[in-house]
DNA sequence: CACTCCCGCCAATTA
DNA sequence: TAATTGGCGGGAGTG
């Protein structure tokens, strides 16, 4: 039976082109089937494969049958099936086929397919051989004809009332494919929310309903990650090299993000790093990415391929490369097959690049729910539920996921664990940070070539900040250090991401440009540092920051008031590293979500706020701001984050206030209330003007630190500056300057050790480079520039160190913040931690970060902490585990952010 | 020859 | 342990 079968199938699918390998595949095939037909077909039923297949395709869920391909076996006699691929085989047949199938996929029906082909092939038959020889021609089998037909089965937008579960033993069998097949379109579908696994051989099929939230929040991410990237790509492309190199550091860092956030792919990494990490879903997702946030929407495969190679650098094997052109082949033809992409070429330097284009939707609305929603997935996903998150926001969609996930989410599975973002946070983590690292290098080049003082420092900071920072840095403090304009230099990824939204344009280029750089470096190195930002860490567990700033302008301009408030953080969600985004968004989430943002209670706000607004410090916001961000991020959370932190920035004078307050939360809470005022931020005249300088122009926001009275540290309070800083913070470029943020705070004792910040002036002075270590840390200058006390923390080392230790501990809240803060220095220091935590915002996050920290507040610890949180997306972050786990891979890169990074993540441990 | 990318081995995961 | 998933890369088809 099989065997007639089979021939039947063979023919009916056309493969009559390649014999030789055709036959063998089929043989191969054939005794799968018959394999499996046992196998699988034999859980869900008797299978008959002959005939369950053929009929209904989905009818049996039966794996095994592949088999036969039956239906068309089935429904047609065997000549039928002969004539069919003759008819194939000709050209004109293959063609007819071809459209038919494309556009008919009516079709559907398995059968349909071929079948009908068939028929009018019949006609042909004249020719049967030479469809055998043509027919089947590679095209036919293609992936691409293959997902055309597979979609054709189901409905663009189903109603969401009937959830269409897919087979995939059904499919495959029906479409006359191996499963293997099968996976790889599910795969990408399902990176697309199009369908979801619910279990076992089942997925369920949602169609594009959330496609636009699914690629808008892809775009967030993407933002993030790639931002810079894509921008620059453009401007470069000529040299593509460059860019890839460039996406590749960026991209590091964005991938874990994106990917974590969204669905499961990221998850699925997390896991296990292994497979996952390299999952076909997420590569899907990143290569999504790249085109929402490619200017010109085009992205040629190469430059695609380096920048998902993360790895690294330069790594690049050739091998490797090889294979990810080829998987993204792959991946392109299901894109292609959604109309998401079209294949086009680019004429550069070189020749003629294959490319492709994305001509799918482009604008997303809507988005700030969807920031909201996926912030509030994060938030799942950092408290842990993070599988469920990611579930969640595709069940948002879809049921169907839900259920997946719930099988999955069960307990252990791994695979769960996979889905679960968490896990591939750390990965992604890892990843990021070495990405960081080689940001770093180029950075530092960069910056070195263009300024050259404030090397150690920044190196120090670039570090930091490259990492996750970036995002962070970019901000208020780095327009600051950069003295020009240059926020985003932090960090290109950051830059990237604010860009996105708001400059886009420019500031991606500033990344890349040299001049940029160097301001970037200083930023990035130090900027983070910098001092613009106003930031720091703490070592304590305390104590955290803010940075203010300069996002503000990005805030007020991309939304004032309260809107204002979540622009930034949106925006701050963008610039930041689309990891800390994430996390962020997922603490937004968490707290905010629904309160959320601007109501939520203080406390949460505080959280989330902290964690955000480091964020939103750190963005960059530049001046520019683009829409993006406003659109973008929508999101509630970042924004009270953002509010808060103006807050606290205005305050400045009020910081002390906050101070007072010791413990953060009721600053923020009142930062928050003020914020009304916020809006302000801008207004706020002295600090923005100082962060203004960065482009915006506008007002800085104030950043702060905000310590938490850490058990330990008790006496902690914090700090904050606002923004004072401006004034203050006007530094050239590459100091920072301090930022001014004013404030400070400080706990008695804490304060000994605490680092704080700095300005950015002294920051440089301290070593910066990674080796804050301990020591740096716990110096900081604080020279206090401002008003308040400023407290600075040189970017660099302070925060290096201090970062670490305190962030780390810091509960969740402040240290995000800190993280924030400055992005680079945050990412050096505890940021990471920190953002964790923030991230975590909930408190269960919390606890999973503050665990490992707290208890140690190590500096070590806690610069893991950061780290992986910068890395990690939201969701990601979430998993503490997975930072464990992140922190443990991240080898030490050889950047002393990374080293750092991988210390605290050690220390988490 | 370069570009595409099919095919299926086989390892990692799951159940 | 068997089945399911899916990474991976050889190498064929196409232009």
């Amino acid at each position: 039976m099989e065997v007639s079968v089979l021939s039947l199938r063979d023919l009916a699918s056309a493969r009559p082109g390649r014999r030789g390998r055709a036959e063998a595949a089929q043989k191969e095939n054939i005794f799968d089937r018959s394999r499996m037909a046992p196998k699988t077909p034999i859980k869900n039923e008797p299978i008959d494969l002959s005939k369950q297949k053929g009929c209904t395709p989905e009818r049996n869920p039966i794996t095994p049958v592949k088999i036969i391909d039956k239906p068309q076996a089935d429904p047609w006699t065997p000549t039928a099936n002969l004539k069919m691929l003759v008819s194939a085989a000709s050209p004109d047949m293959r063609d007819r086929e071809k459209k038919k199938e494309l556009f008919r996929p009516i079709e559907n029906s398995e059968q349909n397919d071929t079948p009908d082909s068939l028929q009018y092939d019949i006609v042909d038959d004249s020719t049967v051989e030479e469809f055998e020889k043509r027919r089947p021609s590679r095209k036919q089998k293609s992936l691409g004809l293959l997902c055309q037909k597979f979609l054709a089965r189901y409905p663009n937008y189903p109603l969401s009332t009937e959830k269409t579960t897919i087979s995939l033993d059904e499919v495959a069998s029906i479409l006359g494919v191996e499963r293997r097949r099968i996976y790889d379109i599910v795969n990408v579908l399902e990176s697309l929310h199009l369908v979801s696994r619910v279990a076992k051989n089942q997925y369920c099929w949602h169609g594009r309903h959330n496609l636009s939230q699914t690629l808008k929040k892809l775009q967030e991410a993407g933002e993030l990650q790639y931002g810079e990237l894509m921008t620059f790509q453009h401007k470069e492309q000529d040299s593509d090299y460059k860019f890839g190199e460039r996406k590749r550091e960026t991209v590091p860092e964005s991938q874990d993000r994106p990917l974590l956030d969204f669905s499961e792919p990221d998850c699925s990494s997390a896991s296990a790093n292994s497979r996952k990490d390299k999952s076909l879903r997420i590569m899907s997702q990143k290569f999504v990415m790249l085109f929402l946030v490619s200017k010109t929407k085009i992205v040629t495969l190469d430059i695609a391929a380096k920048i998902l190679i993360e790895e690294t650098q330069d790594t690049v094997d050739h091998s490797k490369f090889k294979t990810k052109v080829r998987r993204l082949y792959d991946i392109a033809n299901v894109l292609t097959s959604l109309d998401l992409i079209k294949k086009v070429h680019v004429t550069e330097e070189r020749g003629r690049k294959p490319a492709f284009k994305w001509i799918g939707p482009v604008e997303f609305s809507g988005k700030t729910e969807t920031q909201r929603e996926a912030c509030a997935r994060y938030q799942i996903c950092a408290t842990g539920k993070q599988r469920f998150t990611r579930h969640a926001s595709f069940n948002g969609a879809q049921p169907c996921e839900g259920t997946r996930r719930k099988v999955s989410s069960e307990p252990n599975s791994p695979r769960h664990e996979r889905q679960a973002n968490i896990v591939n946070s750390d990965e992604h983590c890892s990843k990021m940070v070495n990405l960081a690292a080689v940001c770093r290098q180029k950075i530092e080049e960069d910056t070195r070539n263009n300024a050259c003082g404030t090397e150690t420092i920044l190196n120090s900071a670039r570090n930091s900040s490259v990492t996750s920072p970036f995002s962070l840095l970019p901000l208020p403090g780095d327009s600051d250090f950069c003295v020009n304009p240059l926020p985003q230099a932090a960090f290109p990824v950051v830059q990237a991401e604010v860009p996105s939204f708001s400059l886009p344009a420019g500031i991606n280029s500033q990344v890349p440009h040299p001049s940029t750089q160097a301001a970037s470096k200083t930023e990035d190195g130090k900027p983070a540092l910098v001092p613009s930002q106003p930031f720091l860490c703490f070592p304590s567990s305390s104590l955290f920051m803010l940075c203010g700033g300069l996002q503000e302008n990005n805030l007020s301009e991309t939304q004032p008031t309260a809107g204002d408030k979540g622009n930034w953080s949106a925006e701050a969600q963008a610039a930041v590293p689309p990891a800390l985004c994430q996390k962020r968004s997922s603490h937004k989430c968490t707290l905010p979500s629904p309160p959320v943002d601007d109501e939520e209670p203080v406390a949460k706000k505080q959280n989330m706020e902290q964690t955000d607004l480091p964020l939103s410090l750190v963005v960059p916001k530049k001046p520019f701001e683009s829409p993006r961000t406003e659109s973008t991020p929508g999101s509630g959370c970042r924004s009270a984050v953002h509010l808060e932190t103006y807050h606290l920035d205005r305050e400045s004078p009020t910081a002390p206030e906050a101070g007072s307050k010791d413990s953060t939360k009721p600053l923020d809470c009142q930062e928050q209330e003020k914020q009304p005022q916020n809006k302000d931020p801008d207004e706020p005249p002295p600090g923005n003007e100082h962060i203004p300088k960065e482009n915006a122009s506008q007002p800085f926001q104030p950043q702060y630190l905000y310590v938490q009275p850490p058990a330990g540290l008790s006496s902690f309070n914090f700090l904050f500056s606002a923004n004072q800083a401006p004034g203050a913070i006007s530094l050239p470029s590459n100091q920072l300057p301090s930022l001014s943020v004013p404030c400070v705070m400080v706990p008695s004792a804490a304060l000994a050790s605490f680092p704080l910040v700095c300005s950015p002036s002294f920051t440089s002075p301290l070593s910066h480079d990674g080796s804050f270590p301990a020591a740096a840390s716990m110096n900081f200058s604080m020279s206090s520039l401002a008003s308040t006390t400023p407290v600075f923390i040189s970017t660099t080392a302070v925060v290096t160190p201090k970062v670490s230790p305190t962030p780390s501990v810091d509960p969740s809240q402040p240290a995000h913040p800190a993280l924030h803060l400055s992005p680079v220095l945050t990412r050096s220091c505890g940021a990471v931690k920190l953002d964790s935590p923030v991230c975590v915002g909930h408190p269960v996050t919390l606890l999973k970060l503050q665990q490992p920290s707290s208890a140690p507040l190590t500096p070590k610890s806690i610069r893991p902490a950061h780290h992986e949180a910068f890395f990690k997306t939201p969701g990601s972050l979430g998993d503490p585990v997975t930072w464990k786990k992140n922190e443990g891979n991240q080898t030490r890169n050889a950047s002393s952010v990374q080293r750092r990074l991988e210390i605290s993540g050690t220390s988490a441990d």
